[in-house]
RNA sequence: GUGAAAGUAGCUCAGAUGGUUAGAGCACCAGAUUGUGGUUCUGGGGGUCGGGGGUUCGAGUCCCCUCUUUCACCCCA
């Protein structure tokens, strides 16, 4: 019986997984580099806690089970519940700001396409403990840092940049009741997403007054912070949050990214949660589904039964980002080779037992080697050789009788007689 | 969860209107080459044509169901 793969799950063959381990390292590498420490948790937490933050439409697109104590649980749709209660446990005795990062694998019961897959990994950067918005420019510096570093450019990607509580201030400003934000948020969300004339008539039938809806288009098309003063007028909570993010971008600037990021009002971010900064990386075509996204949310801690504690922080999944490396060939320009230092190899089978002391004799010197179970011809082990992409290859032959190995450069194919001792010798040295 | 398209060897794909034993390239294995790899030539293995049912003398081909993939919705924590 042939059993398939699960559906939306992938194989990480050898080629893909040199892949994964290639984007991963660049994260930890990243991450490290900014001051962030690593942390993971348990792939499985009870269910309640994906429930207590999001509701029952979550809990359909969770993979859920019982476990044989009649426990309900998840595996993790996400990370920040987990980091939420890890930091909250120990909230007296942890150092702040925390600074953490992770790279959790995650899943998530929805229908697979393009970028999105029912099993993935995700990187998440988070600083708990710090309400100055140097902690959500730092976040996005950090990201632009890793997409930057894999080759990205400002002609590729864009930071979008906005503020939750600027949007909420604004709307508000124009007497739009609290609880109509909830379904403006989602329009708006969508706006770069419709056509021009699609969302003017989806925002009417929202807004019916024309002289708001007006104001409202005009907030989401507008770009400079000049004429947004304009727009927003003596609106004190709208002031304080352009005012933030106005500050964000100074730091930006002063931490040379600014290339890379522009304000949008459009970046609302999906759910309640966020309070303040938000921002998405988006390819600059326009192709792709978002790159990642973040933002501040300073009521999740308090909200999982720890205290007020401010957060910001971003999640980056694997498959978007992979898509969009090869589209640029990046990956094929970077990605290492898998080499093996030497290949040992032996003219016939007298040799067997030399040809594997030899190989062992390297490996016990933390030297990628490796020989062939077969001590047929020596044509097929070289081929095998060139095919694992050895640099070298020493060959086992008549010589090994005076102690003596044949050296062979697999990149120019020149080769040389060595004895046995002096061989080693040198690559203690070295 | 809704809608659309596709599924033939490990991969990319041929296979007019239904008709003998389903093909090619790449990849893999072996030989040409008894101490020298990446090139070349020759040969070989590998398929319940996604699965099940139906129509037919006969189905890779037509019909139905199902699974999977891709795309668009929903959603995006």
């Amino acid at each position: 019986m042939k059993i398939p793969p699960v559906k939306g799950t992938r194989d990480f063959y050898p080629q893909e997984m040199a892949v994964r381990n290639w984007i991963i390292d660049g994260w930890k590498k990243v991450s490290l580099r900014n001051g962030f420490e690593e942390y993971d948790g348990p792939i499985f937490e009870y269910l309640k806690m994906f429930q207590l933050k999001s509701g029952d439409e979550i809990v359909e697109q969770l993979f859920s089970l019982t476990d044989r104590g009649g426990r309900d649980l998840a595996l993790r749709p996400e990370m920040t519940p987990t980091l939420a209660r890890m930091v909250n446990q120990r909230i007296n005795s942890l150092p702040r700001p925390v600074k953490w990062f992770s790279v959790p694998r995650l899943f998530r019961a929805e229908r697979p396409q393009k970028g999105r897959l029912r099993e993935f990994f995700q990187w998440n950067i988070d600083i708990i403990g710090e309400d100055s918005v140097l902690a959500d420019a730092e976040v996005i510096f950090t990201t632009v840092d890793y997409l930057r570093q894999v080759g990205l450019t400002d002609r590729d990607i864009k930071v979008k940049i906005s503020s939750r509580k600027f949007l909420a201030g604004f709307l508000k400003g124009l007497g739009i009741p609290e609880q109509k934000l909830g379904a403006l948020y989602v329009l708006l969300d969508k706006s770069s997403k419709l056509p021009a004339d699609a969302f003017e008539e989806l925002l009417i039938e929202q807004i019916p007054e024309k002289s708001i809806s007006d104001k409202i288009l005009k907030f989401m098309t507008e770009q400079s912070s000049e004429q947004m003063i304009d727009l927003i007028g003596p609106n004190e909570c709208a002031r304080t949050a352009l005012d933030e993010i106005n500050q964000v971008f100074e730091y930006l600037k002063n931490m040379g990214v600014s290339d890379y990021c522009i304000f949008d009002p459009g970046i609302v971010r999906g759910l309640a949660y966020y309070t303040g900064i938000v921002f998405e990386v988006h390819d600059v075509v326009g192709e792709l589904r978002a790159i990642c996204g973040g933002g501040r949310y300073d009521n999740l801690l308090k909200d999982f039964g720890g205290p007020a504690i401010p957060a910001t922080g971003m999640g980056m999944g694997d498959c978007v980002l992979e898509i969009l490396l090869r589209e640029k060939w990046l990956l094929e320009k970077q990605l290492p080779e898998a080499r093996l230092e030497y290949f040992v190899a032996c003219v016939d089978e007298s040799f067997k037992d030399a040809t594997v002391g030899i190989t062992m004799a390297l490996r016990s010197r933390g030297f990628a080697a490796n020989f062939s179970y077969k001590s047929g011809k020596l044509s097929k082990q070289l081929k095998q050789a060139s095919d694992s992409n050895a640099k070298k290859c020493i060959i086992i032959g008549e010589e090994f009788k005076d102690k003596k190995l044949v050296i062979k450069d697999m990149v120019t194919g020149r080769q040389e007689e060595v004895e046995e001792d002096k061989f080693f010798a040198g690559l203690e040295k070295s």
